[in-house]
DNA sequence: CGGCTGTACTG
DNA sequence: CAGTAC
DNA sequence: GCCG
């Protein structure tokens, strides 16, 4: 029998989650990055808790196959290991039945020895091909891409790097600008599935409880206003994991022990359910000082601080604050062009904008490549502003580009107003990352909105792309697993963690990582692999 | 109780 | 250095 | 705010 782990819980186990009580840690390798996260999805919606790592308190472990399972982790630790170790075909089998089935089928034995695999499903078989791809401890040292393992994951990436990087690069088809104006959603063209069509997903995640994510989004903003972005980043959590949820939330009990929804959240979502509304927030919403903070802190360039700064001089709507002498430079732009900016782009005219720019690049130095990343490149329907990414293929023709473009895009009135322009990869310095922010308009009107260039060596230009594609979440979420396995990332590299010895700015001496394309770093990190358009997490 | 990403410019 | 932004 |  299971043993339960009669936590504190009631005999009669919960009736939201049939996963309820389960602490699993999931065996990543040659699991197809697509099922990986669906099964992630559905244990969490149904009560079970992820681990990182293999702790003390997991209770079952999930493999694609013995293979699998001891190479990635160590075999003591495996041995010490207490719980129930799995095929991952029991998951599948028991999401179809709609309940936890018979554990005997699917068991794994944890075998010293183990080259004996218990009774593993035919099918599975096909499933597990190359499971020998980190030779090495848990700690994959090398990212050994044969050219065979090249064919498996990534079919037609044969070309120049540039031309395929993973994904969505450059492969915008030429179209011409005018004959894309219409797809909302996805990218016009994205290559041949990974196998999965998307339509075998069950899911439909309609707004359901859409009272609460809305309050929760508004209680965002003002945490952010005031300063405190811990708190808000908790909301934000918090968020994600109740849309995630297939029913709607009737009481706070349903919600209990979920991930990232504590005390103070369940008796906010329980005043939700059963009032409508949250008085917390309408207390907020009534205040002045909260009001006028929040207000100051949409202008660029006006944080929490500064609001409350102005707040406290007497201002309380934005024409106070024109006639104020200590406005900076980036201010006083933010507030004369606070509506422009705030305006959404459509993206038929960021598509437009930045083949436009790709042309006035190349014709700067040939072979440039120009990237519009940002919610652009995750798919969205329209751009809060644009986010350009540039490199080189030739590692070195990036150095000095920038000066010159922003020069010719001011020429053509594309750009119009500087917010910030620094420069470090002129000759000798460092392998610096060039960054441009500034405003800019759509060709032959005068509505302002915010762009932003960085310039990446070609060898760190796909943590750049990976950066400023994001979203957040996602970066947040690379970063930490990065750590967790003796890494940092930003969007320079892949360091190992050079303990100790600070990680101040001289450590950018040592040197990122070689991983030339994005999805060599998801799978690096043992991230499953998301498509542009898959990372609005 | 302390961490919650990490880095660079502006003034 | 504080504040801000990505 | 949540988590360990």
């Amino acid at each position: 029998m299971a043993p339960k782990r009669t936590k504190n819980k009631a005999p009669s186990a919960d009736p939201q989650g049939m996963f309820a009580g389960m602490v699993v840690f999931l065996i990543e390798n040659s699991v197809q990055s697509r099922r990986l996260q669906i099964w992630k999805q559905k244990l969490e919606q149904m009560g079970a808790k992820i681990e990182t790592h293999l702790s003390k308190k997991v209770s079952h472990v999930f493999a694609m196959s013995s293979d699998a399972l001891f190479h990635h982790v160590d075999k003591d630790q495996l041995a010490r290991f207490k719980g129930h170790v799995l095929l991952y075909q029991w998951l599948e089998d028991s999401l179809a039945a709609g309940e936890k089935v018979s554990e005997h089928l699917y068991i794994l034995k944890v075998d010293p020895e183990g080259e004996d695999v218990p009774d593993k499903n035919p099918k599975l078989e096909a499933a597990n091909r190359n499971s020998s791809i980190h030779g090495e401890q848990s700690h994959c040292k090398r990212i050994k891409s044969s050219p065979e393992e090249i064919k498996h994951t990534n079919e037609e990436s044969k070309g120049d790097i540039e031309t395929n990087t993973a994904s969505g690069l450059s492969n915008n088809e030429p179209n011409s600008p005018s004959s894309v104006t219409s797809g909302p959603e996805i990218p016009s063209t994205l290559d041949k599935d990974v196998g999965t069509p998307t339509s075998s997903l069950p899911y439909s995640p309609p707004d359901l409880n859409k009272d609460i994510t809305e309050i929760f989004g508004k209680l965002i903003n003002i945490y952010r206003a005031l300063g405190d972005d811990r708190r808000s980043f908790s909301y934000y959590k918090a968020i994600a994991v109740v849309e995630k949820l297939p029913f709607k939330i009737e009481s706070a009990d349903q919600v209990k022990n979920l991930p990232g929804i504590g005390k103070s959240l369940q008796d906010h979502i329980q005043e939700i359910v059963t009032t409508g509304k949250l008085s917390k927030l309408e207390h907020f919403e009534t205040d002045e000082k909260v009001r006028t903070i929040s207000l100051f802190g949409e202008v660029w360039g006006i944080g929490p601080a500064t609001a409350l700064k102005f707040y406290e001089k007497g201002h309380r709507a934005l024409d106070d604050l024109k006639s104020d002498n200590s406005l900076t430079n980036v201010q006083k732009l933010g507030l004369k062009y606070f509506d422009d900016i705030k305006t959404r782009i459509p993206r038929n005219e960021v598509q437009e904008m930045e083949s436009l720019l790709q042309k006035v690049a190349e014709d700067i130095v040939s072979g440039v490549v120009v990237v519009c990343g940002g919610s652009y490149r995750r798919g969205k329907a329209s751009c809060g502003d644009l986010d350009i990414i540039i490199t080189h293929p030739d590692g070195k023709s990036h150095k000095g580009f920038l000066q010159k473009y922003v020069k010719r895009l001011k020429e053509m009135k594309l750009l119009r107003e500087d917010l910030i322009f620094s420069t470090h990869s002129e000759e000798g310095t460092d392998q610096g990352v060039d960054t441009y922010f500034g405003l800019c308009t759509y060709p032959g009107r005068e509505l302002r909105h915010r762009i932003d260039f960085k310039v990446y060596p070609r060898d760190i230009y796909a943590f750049g792309l990976i950066a400023w594609t994001g979203n957040d979440v996602l970066n947040r979420r690379l970063r930490l697993l990065a750590e967790s396995k003796g890494y940092r990332l930003d969007d320079t590299g892949l360091f190992p963690a050079t303990h100790g010895s600070g990680s101040k700015r001289g450590a950018r001496g040592t040197t990122s990582l070689k991983l030339e394309t994005e999805k060599e770093v998801f799978d690096f990190l043992g991230f499953p692999w998301l498509e542009t358009y898959e990372r609005n997490l």
